[in-house]
DNA sequence: AATACATTTGAACAAGTGTTCAAGTGTTCA
DNA sequence: TGAACACTTGAACACTTGTTCAAATGTATT
């Protein structure tokens, strides 16, 4: 078996590789990572997203679609508004991680000056 | 103060959540996570991260240049090859954070048939 | 020096993405 | 019922992204 081979016998499988790229692209953008970061604090309907972001309602509301469609987050009718919710406890965990990188980043900077 | 004032300031700050949609973008690449996923297993050189996930020599140092930018990986020079290995100890447990939900994702799945 | 090998780089291209605008759906309240 | 509100949706647009191809750089071997 080729050094190669072990290596790729070791990695995750090429299709969850596939899979975690997709989940962290729906990360991967500052509008949704904000209503992410949002709703982490509280359940939020669209409009309140949108003053809370400074983004128009309709910008919120695409990119909530694409949120909902990963299971990410749920929505919920109330009246007229639709209340927005985390679907998913992973969602905190995957913030704080990357959270975490960038602020250890900013300590880094911190040191050099 | 206002419900939405409240939320704002519990929220990680504007350029913290910016930044963090970055760091997920990086990862947000089927081709990058790949190489991060090759590279927590074993440093590689080009060549043969290029073989281990079946792309041109060429799309891999493209992406590798993404992933030095970023401070994900750092290239060592041994003779004519260069060696890649990661630069961060935040990869391995971002990847992780990932490929939990992806799991827990498939275990549902299966509970589901 | 000449060749072969390993990697990088730049330009070009197709494909994908996020926002805006306008129109549509659905709900409440007078 | 009609007006106002909350949200969704689709099309259009500019912008970004990842790959390929070809050329360039750098290193080892003979």
């Amino acid at each position: 078996m080729s050094r190669i081979e072990e290596i790729k016998g070791k990695m995750p499988k090429t299709d969850d590789i596939y899979d975690l790229a997709e989940l962290f692209k729906v990360f991967g953008d500052s509008t949704r990572a904000g209503i992410l970061s949002a709703l982490e604090i509280s359940d939020l309907c669209v409009s309140e997203l949108a003053e809370l972001l400074g983004l128009t309602i309709s910008a919120v509301s695409h990119q909530l679609r694409v949120l909902r469609t990963a299971k990410l987050v749920k929505a919920t009718k109330s009246g007229k508004d639709v209340i927005y919710s985390l679907d998913d406890n992973h969602v905190n965990l995957i913030l704080e991680c990357g959270l975490s990188h960038i602020n250890e980043g900013n300590d880094k900077n911190e040191k050099d000056i």
